[in-house]
DNA sequence: ACCATAACCCTAACGGTTAGTGTTTAACAA
DNA sequence: TTGTTAAACACTAACCGTTAGGGTTATGGT
């Protein structure tokens, strides 16, 4: 019982974290349909049932590092300036995801990704989950007394900002674009301030 | 060759009718998770292989109306009156979707989505095609002369409207706040017109 | 009448996922 | 140390959605 430290957590960690690479890389060397489940347990040299206690889902597996995603949006609200304006503090925040995952080390993931209909699924799904997340925290702020809907609204559109900016061409820019018509969005939903026109 | 018309064609729509309101009569009966996809076939006394020839996926089976969805979205666009400014007849048209899927009638069918994960999954994916080709509609339009960012970043928006008004408390009210959003990210896209500030 | 083929059927399988049932071993208490 | 508990893992077998392969019927065009 009580706080089970030690050895145990860390050899579960070791496996999880060795499945989690054995299926990666077997997924970019092979392809992502072409490799099964019994493929990855083998090469890890564990069991099926395993690799599910580990990981709910085979496209779990890919998304692997992604948890700490809803964490970095919800904290840039949080744990941002007093009185910092929302929006430009979501706006760094989104900027610099889109960025990460733009790199080029992340390139061929990305691509696997974009290549597999499970993996786009599961990924809109995993963002649809982030914007609830979002919009909790939004909702939460003291600062802000804006409408349920309103903070639901803009948490989509951000969302939808980090989504659409990594398929354009020039992700930065289409951040800062779409983010001046979020910026617009939000400024409707609060009488008291003013909207800042120029960029 | 040429236009297949007559009996082939009445019996074929016939079997796939029959198939998807079998379908949708178990799946409210017994849940959608309990009914197997042998189970629908045996019911409506076709082969498993036909189902799936008639229906990509069994998601697809629940969907089965919803083809019209992504055709009356882009019709608001491209048959609106001349000069008619895009979002108020986008608003329109979000109205009397979100209207018609939150009718009493469908109230069952759209409990049984909220309950399967799969069902949701499916959802959100068919959104986000919707999503796709409203943007390239308005993309199309010669009155307008927006980025491609800005395009799809509108379509998304509005395909969010949708799907945030369906879980709003008040769904009407719902569209017409979201949408003064809409409309204020849209006028900062267009240096020429006007915004309109009150509704 | 005749053929091409669309629509359908059946069987068997593949691949993700889970249930059921052990076996090992870390953690802890006596 | 020893015994107990429970977590982590293994193995088997199955479920279910989905597809391939190969066959039958009947519709539509010639």
């Amino acid at each position: 019982m009580t706080v089970p430290s030690g050895r145990r957590e860390r050899k579960k960690a070791e496996t999880r974290q060795k499945i989690a690479d054995t299926a990666l890389r077997l997924f970019l060397e092979r392809g992502y349909d072409t490799v099964g489940i019994r493929d990855v347990a083998a090469e890890a040299d564990v069991a099926v049932t395993t690799v599910f206690s580990h990981f709910a889902s085979k496209e779990a597996l890919v998304f692997e590092q992604d948890q700490g995603f809803e964490q970095r949006l919800t904290q840039a609200v949080t744990s941002r300036a007093p009185h910092e304006p929302l929006i430009p503090a979501l706006r760094r925040e989104i900027q610099a995801l889109v960025r990460h995952c733009t790199a080029d080390g992340a390139a061929p993931i990305w691509r696997m990704i974009d290549e597999s209909p499970a993996l786009r699924e599961y990924e809109e799904s995993m963002r649809l989950r982030h914007a609830e997340s979002l919009a909790t925290t939004i909702a939460a702020d003291p600062d802000l007394s804006q409408t349920t809907t309103a903070c639901r609204t803009i948490a989509r559109f951000v969302i939808d900002a980090y989504s659409l900016a990594r398929d354009a061409a020039d992700p930065q820019t289409a951040v800062d674009e779409i983010f001046q018509m979020i910026e617009a969005a939000w400024a409707v939903t609060c009488p008291s301030k003013n909207s800042t026109g120029t960029a």
